[in-house]
DNA sequence: ACTCTGCACAGAGGA
């Protein structure tokens, strides 16, 4: 049976003697999860939880070490047993034990771990930079896939080594020489399948009698599987199965007998997720592929690159509480010293690292410290953006939970699941991938997008055989592309950790590989110097020149406050245009892959105006389904050949990419004079860095009166640097104070509220727009109320919480009003708080007319803007109380703007009441 | 309480 709960009070460990001699033990008060959570009559009371007692034996002991209250536990295969009238349970000899099953490990993190708990850490915290036996290793591993897969050796070579054309370009190796390394190690392999065929039986059918080849389609081989274990929190992807046994590649030699104990300690891992699957798994296989021909015969007298193992039951117990380590170590917040384990610092490749790391964070740490740590105040910043990720990363693997713990129906209306999909058909492709396709039966929305990596499955994601997946196409019909064939009927969104430690070495980066006058700006503790620019960039805007002349003339950085509609974009270009003439290599970076296309968008349009630089030497590296269309051209092909892919990308003088992209390991080997950032204020402060990191000095631009970063945990990551820098050094900023977007009328609120009054239309023509300038439209044609360009229509409402059918009806209802004035229904935007009110408003307006949240109009504007406020009552919750929230609603209209609200519930708090005020005015 | 975009995945290795 199954225990499962949390820990309710402190741990004792003890010793006593049994009738097998002594024994150690650990008592460990739980209370319990409460698995009939189901039961109806919701009598208002807490629920009362049973609290018992687990009797942990022997090793498993060595976990309830790490244990602390409040922490959850699982017991498997638990017994359960009568003391003094009590129910209490105790672990038998097949049980596990698992400390905080939701906390989900990776595979590789336990491989560190075993190594050194402290290398773990390191390589969690600044990842691993761009190298070739990494890049090697990686192209071998997929070598390996495609022949398992079927695909013939020289082609996957040729095509593998294409692919990767732009890092073997950074790292200076040629695609012949590359390609001769990865046939020497990939041979092997060949060399050891096909031997495999003849005398393992590993296909089952009979073979043409000519054909040596080995033909994996119809063996008992399965490459690349994916797989996340519920019960033991561990998730990670197997190299290959062989009958149902994982199978792990390395590209290193081995010419002992045994394979590497943290090689074992991996392929345990996966057994552990296989038989969790409802396999049985008695051997391990490694194969060691460096052990080439002239290796064979001499010491060990193997005739293959193979070593099998057992894989024993205490070896599968033995990962678990390794992972049980772990997994306490990161619920407690603590940073491992790497006395934890028994390896020798003097052996270790990292220890110079290591040492260096301990030194500047003045970190406990095996292997010493070396220099000076940085300053108190910089410690205590990265403890604090280290914890504040760490609860990101937490928020991840909740998602994870969810993939269990949710039915496939609650992640279908969470949008994070396509279900009752049926499946169409699976084709094999040439290069040994699958194609798969499968019919939607509802128009259910999802989060899903074309581009996007999910989990496919035949019905359960972690349950199920699954299969990551690319989404080539969704429509009606859902294209994907795996390496396996899944007969898909589900679709569920993959969360990814990628962001979390992308942040996490940005930040490390920043604080310990940055210059110390850098430091010295982000910490407040130097102003930033500006040099004399007296060339006038723009001269019919004083603060959009003033702008351009900070950034251009910048030494340390410059931050530009660009409210809606202040031509932040044009700016933008502008500066870069004149940071290009001046000879400088320009970062264009941003959150989000729209706003970095539209900056890069203008810049494009500058420079054809005054082309000062070719076309061709502005790239965008991004992923092709995250680059708008219009934008292809200049995206950087990462396949080709390495000279010349390389060439491309350092000979780019402006390089855009998002944030994210900019900590990736091509982009850190890029060196820029000036980052750009836009929409600056949407950035956590490590986000900002992933970019600024990469350049002598950096221009913010941003509106920290409009929507602050999403992150997923209330943390510190919710101010942006954008926002401390420009309340830190004021004198280093600029406010753009004149719009190009509203009339007065519609401007006046905004203003006054969130930008102290300054901001004012840019010209006459803009402070005097109205829907009569548009072609065939006519106010007069419009109900009186209507035709002031702020108007407010009072809707009682309904009592329903997100949604408010009355609000939407009467926007249907002016919608059509302002159709039969002319206004075209493409002109008009609809903006609601709640996504359940768009779609609620959606169901009664025509398509041609957006309906969207706040969220996704931020960035874009409208001749006629309605808002819906579906709010009855009082104006609580957080969606309303964020005032830059409402500030982003009522900047995004030109001509008119409508407030359809129950007046009544806006009074109740004093910012909208002074709204209603200046609507009804 | 509600809002919600990114990134490609995880792992690849040196001795």
């Amino acid at each position: 049976m199954y225990v499962r709960g949390t820990v309710a009070g402190e741990v004792e460990v003890r010793t006593v003697s049994t009738s097998y001699g002594e024994s150690d033990l650990a008592e460990v008060p739980l209370r319990l999860e409460d698995d009939d959570s189901e039961s109806e009559d919701a009598s208002d009371q807490q629920p009362e939880y049973e609290t018992t007692t687990v009797t942990l034996w022997n090793k498993w002991t060595e976990s309830a070490k790490y244990v602390e209250p409040g922490m959850e536990l699982l017991v498997t295969n638990a017994k359960e047993e009568e003391y003094q009238g009590e129910t209490r349970y105790a672990t038998t000899g097949d049980s596990y034990v698992v400390v905080e099953p939701t906390f989900l490990v990776n595979v590789t993190a336990i491989r560190n771990w075993v190594e050194c708990p402290r290398l773990y850490y390191l390589n969690k915290l600044s990842g691993v930079p761009l190298n070739y036996p990494v890049v090697k290793g990686t192209l071998v591993h997929e070598v390996f896939g495609d022949l398992l897969r079927g695909r013939d050796l020289e082609e996957s070579i040729d095509a593998r080594v294409e692919e990767r054309g732009l890092e073997l370009g950074l790292l200076g190796e040629t695609a012949e020489g590359v390609a001769e390394d990865v046939r020497e190690n990939a041979s092997a392999i060949e060399g050891w399948l096909e031997q495999g065929r003849l005398t393992e039986d590993d296909t089952e059918t009979t073979t043409d009698d000519d054909s040596t080849q080995f033909s994996p389609a119809e063996s008992s081989w399965r490459s690349e599987q994916l797989l996340i274990s519920e019960t033991f929190g561990i998730r990670g992807r197997a190299d290959a199965v062989r009958r149902g046994s994982p199978v792990e590649l390395k590209t290193g030699k081995n010419l002992k007998k045994e394979p590497r104990f943290k090689d074992k300690v991996q392929a345990a891992c996966y057994a552990l997720m296989l038989e969790e699957h409802g396999g049985s798994v008695d051997t391990g296989t490694l194969l060691y592929t460096k052990n080439s021909a002239l290796d064979r015969n001499e010491e060990t007298g193997d005739l293959t690159p193979a070593k099998d193992f057992s894989m024993g039951d205490g070896l599968l117990k033995f990962v678990v509480r390794l992972r049980n380590e772990l997994a306490a170590m990161e619920i407690k917040g603590d940073v491992p010293t790497g006395y934890e384990g028994s390896a020798k610092c003097e052996y270790c490749f990292e220890q110079d690292t290591c040492m260096v790391v301990s030194g500047r964070l003045d970190q406990e740490s095996k292997a010493g410290q070396i220099g000076q740590p940085i300053p108190a105040d910089e410690r205590e910043y990265f403890e604090r953006f280290y914890r504040a990720i760490e609860e990101e990363r937490r928020e991840v693997h909740h998602e994870y939970a969810k993939l269990w713990e949710q039915d496939a129906q609650e992640r279908a209306d969470d949008d994070r699941a396509l279900i009752d999909l049926e499946f169409v058909e699976k084709r094999p492709l040439e290069e040994g991938r699958w194609e798969l396709r499968a019919k939607r039966t509802s128009g259910a929305n999802s989060k899903i997008r074309e581009g996007d990596f999910v989990l496919a499955s035949d019905g359960h994601p972690v349950r199920g055989n699954s299969e990551l997946a690319t989404i080539e196409r969704l429509d009606d019909e859902v294209v994907l592309t795996a390496d396996e064939p899944v007969e898909v009927t589900r679709l569920d969104v993959y969360p990814s950790e990628l962001t979390t430690d992308r942040l996490l070495a940005a930040m490390h980066d920043a604080l310990l590989k940055g210059s110390d006058r850098r430091k010295d700006i982000l910490f407040g503790r130097a102003d930033p110097e500006f040099d004399t620019v007296s060339e006038t960039f723009i001269d019919n805007n004083a603060a959009q020149n003033e702008a351009v002349t900070k950034a251009v003339g910048a030494n340390d950085c410059a931050l530009i406050h660009g409210p809606p509609g202040t031509g932040k974009t044009y700016t933008i270009a502008r500066a870069i245009r004149a940071m290009v003439e001046r000879g400088e290599r320009v970062l264009l970076s941003a959150f989000t892959n729209r706003a970095v296309d539209n900056a890069l968008e203008a810049l494009l349009e500058q420079l054809e105006e005054h082309g000062e630089i070719d076309a061709d030497r502005v790239v965008r590296v991004g992923s092709e389904s995250g680059v708008r269309e219009d934008m292809q051209p200049y995206r950087l092909e990462r396949a080709g050949e390495p000279e010349d892919r390389v060439e491309t990308l350092q000979n780019a003088q402006v390089v855009a990419a998002t944030t994210a992209t900019c900590g990736s390991r091509v982009m850190k080997e890029q060196a820029f004079d000036v980052a750009l950032v836009d929409e600056a204020a949407q950035l956590t402060e490590p986000g900002t860095c992933a970019a600024i990191n990469l350049a002598e000095r950096f221009v913010l631009v941003g509106d920290h009166e409009q929507l602050p970063p999403v992150v997923r945990a209330e943390n510190d990551l919710t101010e942006s640097l954008f926002e401390r820098l420009v309340n830190c050094h004021p004198d280093a900023g600029v406010m753009l104070d004149r719009q190009y977007r509203m009339n007065q009328r519609i401007q006046a609120f905004a203003s006054r509220e969130f930008y102290d009054g300054k901001l004012r239309p840019a010209e006459p023509a803009v402070a005097g727009r109205t829907l009569d300038d548009l072609e065939d439209v006519s106010r007069d044609a419009l109900p009186e109320n209507l035709q002031d360009s702020v108007a407010f229509v009072d809707v009682e409402g309904d009592s329903s919480q997100y949604t408010d059918s009355e609000e939407a009806a009467r926007i249907a209802d002016l919608i059509e009003t302002y159709e039969a004035a002319g206004v075209e229904r493409d002109d008009i935007g609809v903006i609601a708080p709640f996504r359940a009110q768009v779609s609620e408003i959606s169901s009664h307006v025509p398509d041609d007319v957006t309906v969207d949240t706040v969220d996704r109009f931020q960035g874009s504007s409208q001749e006629v803007i309605i808002v819906s406020f579906t709010a009855t009552g009082t104006l609580e919750g957080p969606i309303f109380e964020d005032y830059r929230r409402i500030n982003v609603a009522l900047t995004r209209p030109k001509r008119a703007l409508v407030l359809v609200g129950d007046s009544n519930a806006l009074a109740t708090d004093p910012v909208y009441a002074r709204l209603l005020e200046w609507a009804n005015a």
